[in-house]
DNA sequence: TATTGTTATACTCTATAACTATA
DNA sequence: TATAGTTATAGAGTATAACAATA
C-alpha cells in the first residue's frame, strides 16, 4: 500500500491501491482544507458547533425532534439540549404538533432562516482548489460524481 | 442558487452556481455515505472517539503532545485527556525527551500500531461509489484532482 | 401498553486559567 | 522569565435509563 509525503496536518499518508484509491485520498485533501472540515470551521463563524449546525441544516422545514434525532443518528435526549440552547438563542421555537400532542415540531425564526442561510451557502462553496480547475476539468469532474452518485 | 431534491439524511439542499459548485456538492454526498462522515463511522466500530482516532492517525511517529495539540487545533489540556485514556487503554505510551525534560513524545504501543493500522486502512478504503466508476472515469478523476491539489 | 420528549446520570471533548517542573 | 504539560473548572455533546404526558 502506498504512502504519500507531505503531511498537510492531517497526515493522510496512506491510501489504497489504484486510481479510485488515490483519487479518494486526494478528496480527503480537499476536505480537510486547513485542517479542519470546512463544515466545522463555517460553523465556527457563526458560533454554532458542529450538532447545532447540523440541525440547523436539516431544519429547512419543520420538523419532530425524533426524526432530527434519527436524521442525526443520535439518541432524542440529546435533541433536547441541542435545541434547548438553540432556543435560548432565538434561533428556532418549539411547536406542538396538531395532530399529536406529544410531538414537538421545531421550527426557525426568522433569525434561524438568517442564520442557516448564511450557513447553507458557505458550505457549498467550493474550496479554492476547485474553482482554480479550468471550466473544462470542473465539468468533467462534476460529470464523473454525477455518476457515481447515480444521477 | 439552484437546489436538489432527494435529502439522503443530510439535506445538501444547496449548491453553489457553476461546475465546481455542483461537484463539490456530489464530493460531500460520497462523504456523508451512510449519513456520517466516514472517518466517525470507522473509528466507532474500533470504539474510537473522533479525538483519539485523530491523535492515533497522527501518531505515524512518536510527537510530542504540544504538536498534537496543534495539529489536532486544540488546547494542550484536551490532549492530556485523550492521551490518558489512550493510554489506560494500552495505545499508547508517554516518553520524556531526552533533550528537554519538559517534553513528553507520545508514541504508540504494538496494540496502538495494530489498531492505527486498521483505522488507516479503512478510512482510506474508497466508497462503493468511487470503486463502481469505470477504470477510464476513476482515472480521470484522480488526475483532476491532482490538478485541484497541485501535485 | 406504546411512544414522544424530558430529566437524571455519567463520560468525553472543549476552552480558560492556575499550577508544576523544567529550561 | 518562559515553556510543556497538568489540574481545576465550566459548558456542551453523547448514551442509557427512568419518567411524564399523550396516544
Amino acid at each position: 500500500m502506498p504512502s504519500k509525503g507531505g503531511d498537510p496536518g492531517l497526515e493522510l499518508t496512506r491510501y489504497a491501491e489504484g486510481p479510485a484509491g488515490e483519487a479518494w485520498a486526494l478528496a480527503m485533501r480537499l476536505f480537510f482544507t486547513s485542517g479542519k472540515p470546512r463544515f466545522v470551521a463555517v460553523g465556527q463563524e457563526l458560533d454554532l458547533s458542529p450538532p447545532q449546525g447540523h440541525a440547523l441544516r436539516l431544519l429547512h422545514a419543520p420538523r419532530p425532534m425524533g426524526e432530527l434525532a434519527r436524521m442525526m443518528h443520535c439518541d432524542n435526549s440529546n435533541i433536547t439540549g441541542i435545541i434547548d440552547r438553540l432556543e435560548e438563542r432565538g434561533l428556532v421555537r418549539r411547536l406542538v404538533a396538531e395532530h399529536d400532542r406529544r410531538v414537538k415540531l421545531i421550527a426557525l425564526t426568522e433569525e434561524g432562516e438568517r442564520i442557516r442561510e448564511r450557513l447553507s451557502r458557505a458550505i457549498a462553496q467550493p474550496p479554492e482548489a476547485l474553482e482554480a480547475l479550468s471550466p473544462s476539468d470542473q465539468r468533467t469532474l462534476r460529470d464523473i460524481l454525477r455518476r457515481a452518485v447515480g444521477e
